[in-house]
Order: C-alpha cells, then structure tokens, then sequence
DNA sequence: GCTTGAGGTTGACGTGGCGTCAAGGTTTGT
DNA sequence: ACAAACCTTGACGCCACGTCAACCTCAAGC
C-alpha cells in the first residue's frame, strides 16, 4: 500500500499520516527505491487505532502516551478521565444553550431595545438630564451586559431603592453643582453626610470593601471623587 | 481606567484586550502622556458585550459582524444558528460518550484483552499456523479498532461462515501452498473455483463492486494475487 | 518519444484566540 | 534609592492539521 491508499482506507488525509509519522504515533515504513512509503496492513490497524483515540478526544500526546503504556491500566484511567472531561463539556455548552434561549426568548418580546425590560425600568429611574446619573447609567449598562440574569437582578434589587431615594432628595442635582467646584467646595462635606445617611447596611459594607476596585470613580470630577472619598471614610468609620 | 483595570473589571486579560484593539473590536481609546491607554465606563460596557458573545461561542469575525449591523435583526440569525451548533455540539458529545461507555463496560470485562469478545472467537476461527490466515487477522483487527461495534458485528456476521468453511474445506492450506508459487501454477484455477462455489451471493456481490480496492491483495504472493484476480473475473461472468 | 494527469517527496507557512516571553519605560510604595 | 508592579510594542508558541510550493515518479494516450 501507498500512503494515499492507506490513508483512504482509515479515513483520514495524506498529510495526516505524514504528520502522525513526524509525531512519532506511526513507525515510518519501508521506502521503496523510488522513496515511496510502502505500508502493510499492520500499519493501518496501528493508525486506525490512533485515530478510534483521537475521534475519542485525546490529544496526541495523550494517544502516544496510551500507545506506550499499552498495557490496558493507563488507558482506562485516560478514558475514565476523558469521560468526565466530556461530561463538563456537556455541561458546559447546556449552561450556554440555557443562557442563549433567555437571550432569544427576551429579543422575541422586545426586538428593538438593547437592554432588559428590568434594566429599562431602571434607567427611567433615574432622572433626566443630569449629567452625573450618566454614570449610573453607563454602570447599569455594564452589569446588564456583563452579568448573567441572575446577577443582576440581584444587583438592581439592591440599586434601585438607593437611586429612587437619590433622585426625590436631589443627590443628583448636587452631584452635578459640583461638576467644575474644587475638593475643599464646602458643599462636599454635606452631600457625603446625607449620602451617608441614605445607603443600606450591605452598600455600606460593599463599599467599604471595594471602594477603590473597578475605576469607578475616574471620570468624575475632583469635587465629586472627594464627596464619595470623604462617605467611604464615614463608613469605614461608622462600622468601628 | 488603565488596561489592567479594564481587563480586571470585565474579568479578561491585558493581552485580551490588547487583541481586541488590533483586530478593531474594540476602539482604542485615548492616550495619556506617557503612552498609556485611558478608558472611560463605555469602553467597559462594549468589552462586556463583546465578551458575552464571544462566550457564546461566537468568533472573533461573528462578533464583528454583529457589532456592526448592530441592529438586532442579524444579531437573532447568529444566535439561531449558534444554538443549533451547539446542539450538534451536544449530540456529538454524547455519542463520543456513548462510544465511551461501551468501551470502558468492554475493559471491566476483558481487562486484558486488546479485541472485543467476538472479535476473540473469530480469530479462534482461524487455522493457527497458517501465514495466509496471519493477513485475515490483521484484516479483523483492521476492522475491530476502525469500525464501530455495529459495523463490526455486521462484518462479523457476514464473514465468519466463509471463514469456517474455508478452512474446514483446508482453503487456507491450500493458499499457503502458494506462497512461493509462479502465478501460472496449475493449482491456481481450481483453488479459486473451489472458493467461487463457497462464496454467498452478498459476498460475491462485494467482491466485484470493492475487488481492487484496500490494497488487500498488495501483500499476497503473486500466485495468491492470481487466484483472487481469476475469482473475480468467475464471479464477474457468473453475475452477467 | 512527448505530454498529461495523478500519484509521491520534503519544507514552510496559515489557521484562532490568545499565552508568554523580551526589552524596554512609568508609577507607586517603602 | 530601589524594588515591585504597572504599562508599551513586537514576536514567537500552541494544536492538529490544511494548503501551497517546487520537485520527482509512474502509467496511459498521442
């Protein structure tokens, strides 16, 4: 046999068997004068064999390590060890499949709109025009897209009180007088305090634990970074 | 935000995001003086949205596309077919599973054997000492480890009485008797009408459509290769 | 003989989605 | 002052081959 009539026997290409040759996962056969490869039948069950492991799913090296040990221990312990890995797959791809069949069944409701029904409520939440709620937004944007359902209806449950109390006592208006005022602005000192007197136990605790993590704090203004630096000292303060 | 933040807030790798930027998934943001990039919250927002497409199985290109038609329509089609993909994702892993499952029952059973059971009776089968049944053996084995335990069965089944009559009828004697022989020997003919008259109609079927192809005949003595080429012109007349 | 087509040979590059150096410059903390 | 941890660009590595290049060999038809 050749290689191209070897190769067409097992079902794989010319080039594969070359490579299993390069790999050392096939003994290079007897060259013909003309440097032919010249293949025995024998060959063909060693590179069916390769291949029933590889359709399997292991890797080369993993068949080469299987064809070395050839004495059956190592390769049901491979095998074994293959079908968990399968199993995760399985899994794995359901949980996509799971998340991908919320994905069409909320584009069905709502082909136009880029965010959730629940996100949608949010951001009506907060008011309009203000350019510091612009933040806001652009963080619930994040989570909505970032998170999974689960998450971030957790997350909202846990926002949305604290940005309606915001909005009906005007943190947000303030927030936006202090856009060009400098730190020592002595509005800041204020608004932490009412701020302060606003968030729940659990925003309090998450801010004093991440309240330098995730940038977001960069784009407000020096007056507006110094408002929420002076709450975190309040807090961290306050759970002494 | 700097790019560690960035990759760190979307839960991806500096290298990610640098990559995305060179494949233009993600616009470069602006440069501070020292070179370094500067993102804003948006640019977080359109790395998440990236992400969970690319977690959903989408390319790097797919991603591309849908970010720029970007309205809906398209973005659905994608998500249909990614959801039929990785169903046949799903099937194909449980039929590699299903594979496995066999395999591993077969090694509780056998632990030592390297051939199925059936597979063991057909090579007991087989007249021990002759050099013309060493290439049937291979042949089995060829079939053992390529084909599945259907195909195998069926081979199995549709082989193994010509195989017992054949050496009940001392064929395989007979064959290897030939193995130093010149293809005009005069035991050829009627070797090869003794094997036209055991053949069933299926088998003779086969051997006329397939007679020259798996390089079956390449390792056979010129006076075997005869005694199959005159069969076969036999069985070619017979079915006219 | 010549051509043509279908085989074969080695070698090298391409694929996708980044990981992982290398060789520098910048910022931050002690 | 110096280390540690950032940042920059550029380039190679990974896996299991596909694909092309440039060349050789063999059988068939003119």
């Amino acid at each position: 046999m050749r290689i191209g009539e070897l190769a067409a026997l097992v079902g794989v290409s010319t080039r594969t068997v070359r490579h299993y040759h390069h790999l050392g996962l096939l003994p290079e056969p007897l060259r013909l004068s003309n440097g032919y490869r010249e293949y025995r039948l024998k060959d063909a069950v060693v590179l069916a064999r390769v291949r029933r492991l590889v359709e399997l799913g292991l890797s080369l090296d993993e068949v080469r390590d299987v064809l070395a040990d050839e004495r059956g221990r190592e390769l049901r312990d491979v095998l074994v060890e293959l079908d968990a890995d399968l199993a995760r797959q399985q899994e794995a791809i359901g949980a996509r499949r799971a998340r991908l069949a919320v994905l069409l069944e909320e584009a069905e409701l709502r082909p136009d709109s880029a965010v959730s029904p629940e996100m949608a409520e949010a951001l009506r939440g907060l008011p309009p025009g203000s350019r510091f709620a612009e933040l806001d937004r652009e963080m619930l944007a994040l989570v909505d897209t970032a998170a999974g359902p689960d998450e971030r209806d957790e997350f909202l449950a846990m926002l949305r009180p604290l940005m309606k109390t915001a909005r009906d006592t005007g943190i947000y208006a303030r927030l936006d007088e202090l856009a060009e005022a400098r730190p020592d602005d002595p509005r800041v000192a204020g608004l932490a305090a009412d701020l302060a007197g606003q968030l729940t136990g659990e925003m309090a605790a998450l801010m004093v634990a991440h309240g330098s993590e995730g940038g977001w704090l960069d784009e407000m203004s020096a007056a507006q970074r110094e408002v929420f630096r002076v709450l975190v000292a309040m807090l961290k303060e306050r759970s002494c």
